[in-house]
DNA sequence: TAGAGGATTGAT
DNA sequence: TCAATCCTCTAC
């Protein structure tokens, strides 16, 4: 069943993170349902420097991090890619988890014809690639994840405490110590997590 | 209004 | 190791 906003927003970031690997990310366009499980993710806060809301900087990209938890931030790094977040905690205390990657489950073939490869592998194994894979791009900003184009789904698929590795986050060195923060979360031995 | 750089990726 | 690529933010 389909995640409620008080999962959204609850105010630990790094909690929220954790609890979202094993759930599945799904994502519908022009009515093909495409989907799968969250095997990595990262916690991003206006308390740190690592987050593009550092010290509550609010501007017109950054302002959808201080939405009501439970909405879709999604913005363009480095030119090319879609980054896909999902906003938490309550409205204007600027927190968001980056979604990594994914097992794909759902429209496998749709996933592969838009990421233009003729094997499912590795084309959900990074925030950049999942993006293209389920069809998310910027106009999805701001979008609820409790309406129809994109949310999360509770399938059962239980976690153990020892299935879960906890890492520095990737590609925020400019953070300074902040970038040491334990922050990211994926699960071990799993074959659809990003490359180190 | 110009300039620098980025929560990445895939090819060399 | 490095280029692609363009939007965002900062400084002037």
């Amino acid at each position: 069943m389909k995640l409620k906003e008080s999962f959204y927003q609850r105010a630990k970031v790094d909690r929220i993170a954790k609890d979202l690997l094993g759930k599945l990310l799904v994502s519908q366009v022009n009515n093909s349902l495409t989907s799968g499980i969250i095997v990595e993710t990262e916690a991003y806060s206006y308390k740190e420097k690592g987050s593009h809301a550092y010290n509550n900087l609010r501007t017109t990209r950054t302002e959808t991090m201080f939405a009501e938890g439970g909405v879709a931030y999604v913005y363009l790094c480095y030119g090319i890619h879609n980054l896909f977040n999902i906003v938490t905690n309550k409205h204007d205390k600027a927190e968001a988890v980056l979604i990594r990657a994914l097992e794909p489950v759902d429209g496998n073939e749709i996933m592969m014809k838009r990421a233009h490869k003729k094997n499912i592998h590795r084309i959900t194994s990074g925030p950049g690639k999942l993006t293209k894979a389920l069809g998310i791009d910027r106009k999805w900003d701001g979008k609820m994840l409790t309406g129809n184009y994109v949310w999360v789904e509770d399938r059962g698929i239980k976690i153990a405490r020892n299935d879960i590795v906890v890492s520095e986050r990737i590609g925020i060195d400019y953070a300074g110590e902040d970038a040491l923060l334990p922050w990211r979360f994926y699960l071990k031995d799993n074959p659809w997590i990003s490359r180190p």
